[in-house]
DNA sequence: GAGTCAACGATTTTCGAAAATCCATCCGAT
DNA sequence: ATCGGATGGATTTTCGAAAATCGTTGACTC
């Protein structure tokens, strides 16, 4: 959410971003509690900026906290899950149409440039290493805040972007999922094509069904 | 957002309270710096509590950072009053679309409760002691929680209370603004009236309007 | 006179230990 | 045997001071 902070300025930025890597990968599992003594540990360094980064994780959804019981991974749910997807739809799907329609040159520029990245690698690969993975991740993130970013409503974002690191953290669980029965390349594709062709109804259809998609693959993973 | 943090479980919980009361009624003013000895010494207790504090309020947009350099109170402008106002729109609506279809008897119970305790005290008066406008807001605030308390979707419920707190400071800047030319009491009985209907669509526009007379009478005060 | 750089003061940020709190266990009484 | 209440250990929460950082002031050079 706020790049300055994520960066390397204070010890609790850092412990922010180790923290929320950790989160993210799945290293630290969902319901597992969080020590302070090994959180110092991991991080080198004292409890003050641990502390710090765990009050903005706890903001951002991914640790909960009890007051004098400490921290815990926000463990997930089939039911948050459903959740997170029916509020992006409605959140990035009106993101991505006011973006369709306002959005210039340099809009179509980002659009084109982050899909051809994001492209390059393929996806759903189990035999892929660890580092592509995480880097078709990240081109991910970056396709998709490039596709809304001309919203023109920073608010509309900011909500965006925290529920796409909501929704991420369940698609991390399951590593590669149903590369078979799906063409995810192919639904970016499409999601790119009808932007630039300025079909905003369109284009936020095809997102809407991009994450249906998404979460019924999670829901069977889920049940197994 | 989260009642078992700001009641005083722990003195973090104390300073967040106190921080963001005085944001909310102005006495801290947008743009102004907010120092650590300050802060300190109007809450009584040492640093980190409300360097805690400080981390929520900025998670939640009352106050930024500058890394190095402290906490200031969060501005106001008119661009972010229409951005807050359409955000508003979009998800208090779906949320209140989604609530009317679902909610049972105990929902309009609440409905009709939180209204009828809305519609004792009369708005937009200036002569009125602050004990009682402070009430107002809170049963205002109560009201509109409960028209959506029904839509089964804890993560919409959050953004729209994270969304109703940020306008608020908009509203509690200007007083009493638009006593005359407004029915503020009428628009708000339309609503729960189409809410018990179970007029879905009804009650949504009602409240897309009732937010954009709002956010109208706001702007004529900001242009002055 | 304009510009550069070092030292200062104010403030934030971090540390390490002390205080407070919670949970589990154990003891004794009914 | 079960319940109520005190005790101990583990952990969070808070404190007060030290360390780090930023903006500024002032001297010094060109």
């Amino acid at each position: 959410m706020d790049e300055k902070r994520t960066g390397g300025k204070t010890l609790a930025g850092d412990a922010y971003a180790a923290i929320r890597q950790k989160i993210r990968s799945g290293e630290f599992r969902p319901g597992e509690r969080l020590r302070f003594a090994d959180l110092q540990a991991l991080c080198g360094m004292s409890v003050t900026p641990v502390r710090e980064a765990l009050a903005r994780l706890t903001a951002e959804g991914f640790t909960t906290v009890d007051d004098h019981r400490g921290y815990s991974v926000a463990s997930l749910s089939l039911e948050e899950l459903r959740d997170v997807t029916a509020a992006r739809q409605l959140c990035e799907g009106e993101a991505l149409r006011l973006s369709v329609s306002r959005g210039d040159a340099a809009w179509e520029g980002r659009v084109l440039a982050t899909h051809h990245m994001l492209a390059l690698i393929p996806q759903g690969r189990d035999d892929l290493p660890s580092v592509m993975r995480e880097d078709w991740e990240e081109r991910h993130a970056a396709f998709h805040a490039a596709l809304i970013s001309a919203c023109g409503s920073p608010v509309l974002l900011e909500i965006c972007e925290k529920l796409f690191s909501r929704a991420d953290r369940y698609r991390r669980l399951s590593v590669s999922l149903d590369g078979a029965a799906r063409d995810v390349a192919g639904e970016h594709r499409m999601l790119m094509e009808r932007a630039l062709a300025r079909d905003a109804e369109g284009a936020a259809a095809a997102l809407r069904e991009h994450y249906g998609r998404t979460a019924a693959a999670l829901e069977a993973f889920f049940a197994a």
